[in-house]
DNA sequence: AGTCGTTACGATGCCCGTAAGGATA
DNA sequence: TATCCTTACGGGCATCGTAACGACT
């Protein structure tokens, strides 16, 4: 049994059964990944894939129940090389964030500014996408660490509360406020609903004409004077948006929370204890170890004490 | 990074860091061992022992943590192949069973038999030693699962009562019972202490002349007459021991408990779950995979219920 | 002086890549 | 017919074992 074979049937099972293209992503030939594969089931004795003539079917339950552990060793495989490079270059690799997009515009920016002051070596890689891909993304580990507006729920992540953000008016400085459609930022659906309760009765009875999770967008038609936005006040930038006005919502608004998630298996470089640091003074690395050993997800939040996060 | 190589670097730190020895215990050659060594400390741009000339005198900090991860690795490896052999021959294998005297002679050797009735193919493999030893082990994976007379409490281990035991006087038939020296049973320092506590004070009074964690020594010497015995009733055996008079002590005595335990990340093949649930109906698989996910020594054994076991 | 790890070297065997073959949709 | 996996074959390279060397205790 050697690493490679099983990367390969990993690699297979991931490629869709598709041997050729398991293959190609792995800059190598057919034949070989073929063979591999072959020679681990022989030596194993048990059949890990299906086949129809020459065509890989299916996964057996032999192969499920093997695929899991070897998934374990893989990412094991790349915690002893995330060590060694702890050791040899502890300042120099690579950060994979996974952003919402107010976290990608507004948190993170200038924070990874000062991270990349700090560590000059280190290559940042940001990807933005869909908050219901975050999970996805760390599964497979495109992604270290995410930051979004949703709480992470899978059993292999670990999700913490890292920031809070509040909702703020948004008009044209040029326009007295007035009775006027709204342009909503919400997460999710039911972020719009809580927000919708929590609003005087006047102002949710008026038209929503954009809900949007990007508060790019809500300024955008806001700047089209198409009503009053309601957004995070950490969107406005007081220097591209003093074409804006801002004025932040009563306390009865609900409060928004930034969710740091990873995956619970995740090799802590020094770096990313930083970054982690830098996002918020509470998720020290102690902390941050102990919510990797807790299973329930409330468990992990409770770690935290919301109140002392940053406010944004 | 090859496997071997992990392997290498994983018995080197078990053989006090002498390659020599490991590449004997590995059938192999000494130097292919040390070079293999070097080519994953080149590979990882990390050295994992320190050398001192041309010695191995010391594990690095990146090294200590590289074994920790090597170590799970490996472990995996084997779970692979016992996960392949539990497809390709469900009912093959090795039951290694680590036992104190008591659970070795009385409590487990009839179940043993019916355990190789049902499981012809499963070779059996018995392990007795000092109870102190059990955590090594089950660690090193000498051995898979152990009952014992004490809980195991190490973190990586999970432990469950599986059975009780009552104290009862042996004496000898041809004797009246009078006051007399007394042979005592107990596992260790607590429980004699416990036990002393709990005797009524003209008992708690008299003479130990003995104390033993083996009930056989006991009873040689309730035979030689030098008092009368004081130990777990399941360790009369109607037949053998026709010459002696076995009386069950008053309910007030404490109870004991035979402890079932093993590595939280052992793979539980058929026959392991076969032979748990002989030894206690209580230990089911979806219970057994419950307590593996408990931390806490005391949360796994509130799994069970003692009142439930079996009282020998 | 003895134990132990490293270096050097030669041979075996494994892994990979190309090319051809057969099965399925 | 096109896609896809398998078999066959040859070249290259890594691993292993023997033997000789150098270092530490």
């Amino acid at each position: 049994m050697k690493l490679q074979q099983l990367r390969y049937i990993f690699e297979v099972a991931r490629h869709e059964l598709n041997v050729s293209a398991t293959a190609e992503s792995l800059y190598t030939s057919q034949p070989g990944v073929s063979k591999q594969i072959r020679l681990l089931e022989d030596e194993l004795g048990v059949q890990i894939f299906t086949r129809s003539g020459k065509h890989l079917i299916d996964i057996t339950p032999a192969g499920r129940q093997i695929l899991e552990v070897a998934g374990r060793m893989l990412r094991d495989g790349q915690v002893i090389k995330d060590i060694a490079r702890d050791y040899a270059q502890p300042n120099a690799g690579t950060l994979r964030l996974g952003l919402c997009p107010l976290a990608a515009r507004y948190l993170v920016a200038d924070r990874l500014e000062k991270f990349s002051k700090e560590y000059p070596k280190v290559q940042v890689q940001l990807r933005q996408g869909e908050e219901s891909h975050f999970g996805e993304w760390l599964e497979s580990g495109e992604v270290d660490l995410v930051v979004g507006l949703r709480q992470a729920h899978a059993p292999s992540l670990v999700s913490l509360p890292c920031a809070r953000w509040r909702y703020a008016w948004l008009a044209r400085s040029d326009r007295a406020r007035a009775a006027e459609a709204m342009l909503v930022f919400a997460q999710d659906r039911e972020a719009e609903d809580s927000l919708h309760r929590a609003l005087p009765a006047d102002k949710a009875s008026q038209r929503w004409v954009l809900v949007s999770s990007d508060p790019d967008v809500i300024k955008t038609y806001v700047r089209l004077e198409w009503g009053v936005g309601l957004l995070p006040a950490i969107a406005f930038d007081s220097i591209a948006d003093s074409d804006l006005t801002l004025r932040l919502a009563a306390d009865t608004l609900p409060e928004g929370r930034f969710w740091f998630s990873f995956r619970r298996d995740l090799h802590w470089r020094k770096f990313l204890h930083s970054f982690a640091h830098l996002l918020s003074p509470a998720l020290k690395p102690e902390l941050l170890q102990q919510a990797a050993g807790l299973r329930q997800a409330d468990e992990q939040q409770a770690l935290i004490n919301a109140e002392s996060l940053p406010l944004h």
